[in-house]
DNA sequence: CGGACTGTTGACAAACTTCAATCCGAGTGG
DNA sequence: CCACTCGGATTGAAGTTTGTCAACAGTCCG
């Protein structure tokens, strides 16, 4: 099971469906990590197998707008969540990895309020939305499953709005680099190294600043020795560094008027990133 | 029932609870608007009594990072969810209003990852952590209210992600307002006329911007003819002119870089804000 | 090899934060 | 009852950060 043979035709989804094969409950529940599966609910999830489909990089997973059919757990690879303003400026909402559910925002509506797009070649189990309300009932795990799947899923956000809320660009980016080290952490992958699967065009625009000053903020990172950058190729050299500088606030409340960075200088070094040395010399290749 | 009679000490809960009733899911159902309620539940639900808890204006629901016991339902009032930094900046990530579920994000976690603060009298459903898992089994209509409650949630969190990415303070504020004037709409109340229960400070923490900020900002928007606002008291005069400032977004992606407001000046006057006449002479009284 | 795209960096203008002063209403104690 | 303080809100002025425009390097692709 879960291997994914040449193409069977999926009979309820969009007809860019790549590829997709089936699944079981019981084996997404063991992929996403949410519990144990129940060996008393493996009867009852017999009955219901999951559609596990495979969606290319760049390949759009729903579009934005349109009627909201399933909702979707990320078994492998990373998602963008974002809306287009009438404008054609791009603005992402979100990013998702490995274990988390898409679409459950649009539980509470008819159509999906967002699009969600494929950053590399990655797999979804299929839950359809007319089987939630069965499953939840017959499959007592299921709905524990996708309340704790929701549940993170808003963590995650209200995470972001923490990242956002930020005053200073380059420690909206710390914040930033630091929750994607968590969630490669929460999945399996190094926390320390590994690359980027979106570009800076889309950092940017998470995270509300223009793509250039993304840009000069990983510089101005890596000049502080955080951080070795290299276009896509991030290493965290000094996590506890990272973590000090990212938790600079705005100045507080009333009370104690110091200075942003307590003991810490922010250089104004433009050494080019280029230039900054990786201390084990060439940064190998397949750094994941 | 729903009638609120002097005290009734609940156990579950933590000692500043001050005043206490007990409701069905039935009317919980009802309140919340949710769906209508399956009369086939209801002897099931009776079995379920429902805790109401009031909370006065300042007091905490709860503090941040407490042992998750529970989740709220907001019967009536409004609420802030806020996390402390350790320089003591206090930074709000929401506000939630009657309808709105608090807590969702702790059903992953096993302590609260936020505090939760009244910022008017206010009264909330609670439903015990332990109960969740028999409920959403015993009582499906349940089920589907969480599920339904978490993704509404979820949708404001993106939505305010929106509105944080946004360029301009003046843009965000726009957002914030409209986002807000969708909720009291939903929750029965004017969407053009509304007295904010929350102060410049923490509105200025959740967009990310100094509170001096929100309330140019505001000036600004009143100069622009879009609002009327004096202190807390906000009447929207220009609801579409409002709605087309607010899509104002960062210049697009490559195509057309055009002025930011087509057709819309932002006027730099930085008229006094209560020298602004109100079309309707004074404003009346109590503008909820 | 030209063309398109991504990422980096510089220069300047615009927006924002910070510090500061003022006004106002609410609460407090004489 | 009134002076007093305290905190919230508003506005001004100055300094800093960031957006924007522009140029350039590197890569991928037809």
């Amino acid at each position: 099971m879960e291997t994914i043979p040449p193409a069977i035709p999926c009979p309820n989804q969009a007809p860019q469906c790549a590829a997709a094969s089936i699944s079981t409950h019981e084996t997404m529940a063991r992929v996403l990590q949410m519990f144990e599966p129940d060996s008393a609910d493996q009867p009852v999830a017999a009955k219901f197998p999951v559609l596990l489909r495979r969606v290319h990089a760049g390949e759009s997973l729903v579009h934005e707008g349109a009627p909201a059919d399933a909702i979707f757990f990320v078994r492998l690879g990373t998602f963008k969540v974002f809306r287009i303003a009438e404008d054609g400026y791009e603005q992402v909402l979100a990013f998702a990895v490995r274990r988390e559910v898409l679409g459950f925002e649009a539980l509470c509506a008819a159509s999906y309020p967002a699009a969600m797009q494929a950053l590399e070649d990655s797999t979804v189990y299929v839950i359809p939305r007319c089987e939630i309300a069965q499953l939840s009932h017959a499959l007592p795990s299921f709905a524990l499953v996708l309340q704790r799947a929701g549940s993170l899923t808003l963590t995650h956000s209200r995470e972001l709005v923490d990242i956002l809320a930020a005053v200073a660009s380059d420690v909206r980016l710390a914040r930033f680099l630091i929750q994607l080290s968590k969630r490669m952490a929460a999945c399996g992958q190094s926390p320390r190294r590994f690359l980027l699967r979106m570009g800076r065009r889309e950092i940017a625009s998470l995270l509300g600043v223009a793509h250039e000053t993304v840009s000069r903020c990983f510089s101005a990172l890596a000049a502080m020795g955080f951080l070795y950058v290299n276009d896509r190729e991030i290493d965290i050299l000094d996590m506890n560094g990272l973590k000090a500088f990212s938790r600079s606030t705005r100045r507080q409340t009333d009370d104690a008027p110091g200075p942003r960075h307590p003991g810490l200088v922010r250089p104004t070094a433009r050494t080019p990133v280029r230039a900054l040395a990786h201390p084990s010399g060439l940064m190998p290749g397949g750094a994941i």
